[in-house]
DNA sequence: TTGCTTACACGAAACGTTTCGAATAGAACC
DNA sequence: GGTTCTATTCGAAACGTTTCGTGTAAGCAA
């Protein structure tokens, strides 16, 4: 494959100067500036990046990790990073964690194999034990997307989890609801404790006292979410409502209430936390707490290009979205 | 960040050794062993990738090229690229073309820069003129997935479209439709224009005659294919069936049909090309014809791997996939 | 013309690896 | 004890860039 050296020599310059000229990073003559620039049009020049990465010492690379890139919800994420990633140089390398903290720690390895400039995270974990263990793991200007960690000194561009909850809660309570279900994820994860404590918070604001029982633990996996579900609605006393705080947990509660053959809203209100993209196709059409993750996408990559080209260090500023209520027909008085 | 020859200093060996002792590239005392896999845990030592490729000519990089990285289909491959890729030890890079020729040549342009090992591609085009432009542009071991391009000399791993638009056909026409709407995406495409070729042949094999009023062309995305959809919709002469080639424009097809508040299967039967990991939830359940996208997906990484490790050039070979028909609750007989 | 500046072009070093031929040391053989 | 072999270790070159200190010719002021 065609060298710098290729073009040098087709253009009857110096290595150093076709460099030059094809990265205009010192002045250049018209002249030489065109010879060079067919030289590599003829010769079919295109840049080693890696060669350049290591004698610059700068990667073109950004590292995307997420909990799992089959999940549209990732797939929007990663579509924003590669947009914005193209459009300055920059290409993204994307790594699932499916959620599991030892896997993270394996992917986040091969960012560091990569030398990426910087990664864009989707952690696994949120408590501090984990910030402490991640802390040595991350070297580069990193921004933290959708949750915070414990103890790790990062910019965060969240949504508020607890207003979420609260939100889909309160919704429900208005209605006349009084015995909630809700499937939470993983406990001890910051999205799913703080989606929950919105629930309890609307719950006390309310003067209504939270059934311990109705809470189950779901995971944020489709089939789990539905095993989970199915427990839930096979009880005696069943709820009169449930909550499902993640997109793949709407997906599958809803399965189990098809199961069931269970009628929403007229047996059982349903409220999803993050709207599906395909909601307008589904009977009912579920009411959803929708979180802005398009823009929430757009600026944690703008922010992470900022500081790994301005070269500042993060600011540990965590930035919080609201999240909104879009009321549709799941959701009935009870 | 430490290098080999902080990893060299620190076990008191030269570099060369030390690159053998990590790379089990050559012959090293089980002493030396030890202290240089010592040296690399207590430095905290993780090899530059850039380096090591630029040297040795060797990637780790493997491309992978999509439509869309955030409809989920897509997401799908992306996760099975990942997860072998992974565990051959190599890094998959995603980039999306947006189904545009000009953005899947500078897509293919930056894999050039990054010097992929190999690519996966799913192509935009599969016109001759699309291959001759891309045969210049490919100058690695290349897998094309779902889709084979006209001149192109690389092995190719796709579903027998042509099977796939008679199964939905057929299956329509047995139920006694006779006015069978298809929305294809774009004319030129070997899906969009197998399917619709299997929708020929399976009205010749019943001898029925195709109204060409009746095919209807939508795009891809989700959007096109939803106002393709209304347009044929609110015909004089409305069919009394209608296919759609793909999971987006499936979804857009729903949309149309909800919007205008038909209901199906009574007023009109629906078929989907490609399935919905999501149909379960739907009302009806859409009948569909299913793709072995896993199985595909797999099996096209295996082979770029086998074709990189093995330095053996691509058979050209093109590997046909069975589509099934899933019949489920959209449609009815007329 | 001389001296000084400006604008550009050049050559060589360096980035962190792998690779390969050469060096060394001990073992085995005569 | 010298020679040959084997097993390991070493040193230096090379991969394709960027970067930086020098060199040089033209332009300008004196």
């Amino acid at each position: 494959m065609a060298t710098i050296k290729d073009v040098a020599k087709a253009a009857g310059v110096a290595i150093s100067t076709a460099s030059a000229a094809i990265n205009r990073s010192a002045p250049v003559s018209e002249e030489v500036l065109a010879k060079v620039a067919e030289a590599v049009r003829r010769i079919g020049y295109v840049p080693h990046a890696a060669a350049r990465s290591l004698r610059s010492g700068r990667s073109n690379l950004i590292g995307l990790v997420v909990p799992n890139i089959a999940n549209p919800w990732c797939g929007a994420v990663a579509r924003e990073v590669e947009n914005a990633c193209f459009a300055s140089g920059y290409t993204s390398v994307v790594y699932s964690t499916g959620q599991d903290a030892a896997r993270e720690s394996q992917v986040l390895e091969m960012m560091r194999l990569q030398r990426v400039a910087g990664m864009i995270v989707i952690p696994t974990r949120s408590d501090a034990a984990h910030g402490a263990a991640l802390v040595n793991q991350i070297h580069v200007p990193t921004v933290l997307l959708d949750m915070q960690v414990e103890g790790l000194p990062f910019d965060v561009i969240k949504t508020d989890n607890v207003e979420a909850g609260r939100l889909a809660t309160e919704h429900l309570l208005a209605l006349g609801h009084r015995r909630i279900g809700i499937i939470v994820g993983i406990p001890g994860l910051a999205t799913s404790d703080d989606r929950l404590a919105g629930y309890r918070k609307a719950h006390t604001a309310a003067g209504v006292e939270v059934d311990e029982e109705l809470i189950v633990t779901g995971g944020f996996d489709q089939d789990i979410a539905h095993r989970a579900a199915l427990e839930l609605l096979q009880r005696e006393a069943r709820p009169t409502a449930i909550i499902a705080i993640s997109n793949m947990m709407t997906i599958g509660l809803l399965f189990a209430l098809r199961k069931l053959k269970l009628a929403v809203p007229a047996d059982i209100s349903i409220v999803g936390i993050d709207d599906l993209e395909f909601s307008a196709i589904l009977t009912p059409q579920p009411t959803a707490v929708a979180t802005p993750i398009l823009p929430m996408a757009r600026l944690a990559i703008a922010r992470l290009l900022g500081q790994i080209e301005a070269k500042q260090a993060p600011a540990g500023k965590i930035e919080v979205h609201r999240p909104t209520l879009i009321v549709r027909d799941s959701t009935a008085r009870h």
